[in-house]
DNA sequence: TTGTAAGCGTTATCAC
DNA sequence: GTGATAACGCTTACAA
């Protein structure tokens, strides 16, 4: 079984190799008898092409690396990623492509991987995720003609291809829902403070204050890492103020979640007192108590875009979309605002 | 920098590129200025070796297959799959592997997923989680001498590399600890039925009820999708029961919370009148109101074993480790039981 | 110690 | 239409 190539296929079906391919790649100019000939062999050993002998004479691995940047451990319990990662395959498959996951977490081994995927060849084209607003591995990928798209924010808009939620748009929303529901003191809870996402809702929660005449207090602006604990630590910080915040807007559910717990633990009455709002609308909003508003992002259209996008460049076809695509959010409602 | 390739280093180094191969990989018989020279121009122009031609040439791609057996939507938000892939790559890319994961949603699906992966020598070896119990493709991956490692049990125990959590064992630790704290009707709400998870924990359920001489009584055994939504119903059809059960495990946190919420909209009291033991301890049993008792499966030691297990098989080394390895659970005790 | 050359399994360009 | 044959970029005998 090991042995299965075309050479073995050729030679059972009585033609040479070469009409084996020829056959195998659809190509239309053979006979049908030999056709026939040779697909009864191939079905009958179940030969399937080496992809690895494809690869380098096509120079396509048909392969699409996704490349995140945050630890094992950050990833670990974010259900935004498995929800990505299910939709990227998903489309990819499609297209007869499969999906390459990396991590990279430091910039050593970002450079690593970025080495290691791109140089290497081993992927036709990178979906990078969260990358910082300055990234040099970025203005490198673009002018070497890399395949690659961009799952976020980058500067200027139209310099790469990249597929982003309408992230302020999103906070836009979010800020000025909760205005509109008599919120005054809203606090902002980002991520790290070097992302873009983190930036991109920022800005969109200052316009929003803006636009209904509020002044902006930084003081109500606050940091953290993607984790509960992280989250809850901010959320001490905003409290420790007075008067304290009457809203909070955490960059995702988790953030939202760890600081809602938190102000509970201060005994403090939601959404009475205090309201919150989430992004991702993640399974454990509903699960929350009280349940957590959120703002959706809508993962498998955003996942799709990118991929549909990133095998467009990769088979050169100019993608029938913007250079920046933006995927609108919506708000659901639930009880903590 | 498209021609970036050995004979061009060779051709600037005024070696031959033979030689150029052999620094690279290091080979000792070396002349020191020769490698020198080498080293110097393809540190110069960043020559990296093409991953493509080293992959047909040493027959390996330095790529690790993940095989998950579920739909997209069912993936999405789960947390487990996010903790799973995180690990796997942790370990995989010590040893300087790649992880491509796919999903293999439908028997037609699977059977391509099986082919396209294996047959086309596209990874070097696969890591298949939820298999049904019988699978055929195991079976032949098993005689075709192909390297992998199954997440979760197969039958007969040795019969290939399998790493799992100890599910007999954790859910006899649950539902003895039930029934230490007085729990006499206790349901268990099972994953789909083929799944060895449902089967195995269904197993340490009946040995602890016997253990304990309580009667086993089918009508509280119910098996559910991977959802919240459908968690509700097989706990809607518990709750029909007279008398309805006094304590619930659900075979993921997924699971039990959908369960636990349902129970609420009755108006049960939690954890007096019923109480409720996940699996997975993942993040959400903390939000969960009251939080929910889960029972940990360690899942970076799983992965971590798993994937160990898998580069020792492919690079023909003998595994330091039984072929059945089985990873202990804890109980993680919250408000739920 | 180094260079030459064969070959990994395909695809594609030639002649026939 | 079909069969040789030359790449694709690398590793590794084998020769020198």
């Amino acid at each position: 079984m090991a042995e299965l190539k075309q050479s073995e296929i050729a030679k059972l079906a009585g033609v040479s190799q070469a009409t084996v391919s020829r056959v195998l790649k659809g190509n239309p100019q053979v006979n049908e008898e030999m056709r026939r000939r040779v697909l009864a062999v191939v079905q009958e050993l179940g030969y399937v092409p080496d992809a690895r002998a494809q690869s380098l004479r096509s120079q396509r691995t048909h392969l699409l690396g996704l490349v995140v940047h945050r630890s094992p451990e950050a990833l670990a319990g974010d259900p935004f990623f498995s929800a990505l990662i299910a939709a990227i395959i998903d489309h990819a498959s499609k297209h007869d492509y499969h999906l390459c996951v990396d991590t990279a977490r430091t910039a050593r081994s970002q450079r690593a991987i970025y080495e290691e995927l791109l140089r290497t060849r081993r992927v036709d084209g990178l979906i990078l995720v969260e990358s910082e607003t300055r990234d040099r591995r970025i203005e490198r990928l673009s002018s070497e003609g890399f395949p690659f798209v961009l799952i976020g924010r980058y500067e200027p808009e139209d310099a790469i291809y990249s597929v982003d939620n309408d992230n302020i748009g999103a906070a836009y929303m979010a800020t000025e829902y909760l205005i509109r529901t008599g919120r005054r003191r809203i606090a902002y809870i980002g991520g790290p403070a070097g992302l873009t996402v983190t930036r991109d809702r920022l800005q969109g929660y200052k316009s929003a204050l803006e636009a209904c005449g509020i002044p902006y207090d930084p003081r109500l602006v606050v940091f953290a890492e993607f984790s509960e604990r992280s989250a809850a630590g901010a959320m001490t910080e905003l409290l420790s103020q007075s008067p304290p915040p009457d809203a909070v807007i955490g960059l995702d559910d988790v953030i939202a979640a760890g600081a809602m717990r938190e102000a509970k633990r201060y005994g403090l009455h939601i959404p009475e007192e205090i309201a919150f709002i989430g992004f991702n609308d993640s399974p454990l909003c509903r699960y929350v108590e009280p349940s957590l508003t959120s703002i959706a992002v809508d993962i498998p259209t955003l996942a799709g875009r990118a991929t549909e996008t990133l095998i467009a460049l990769i088979e050169g076809r100019t993608p029938d979309a913007p250079k920046r695509q933006i995927v609108p959010a919506r708000l659901v409602k639930r009880e903590s605002a």
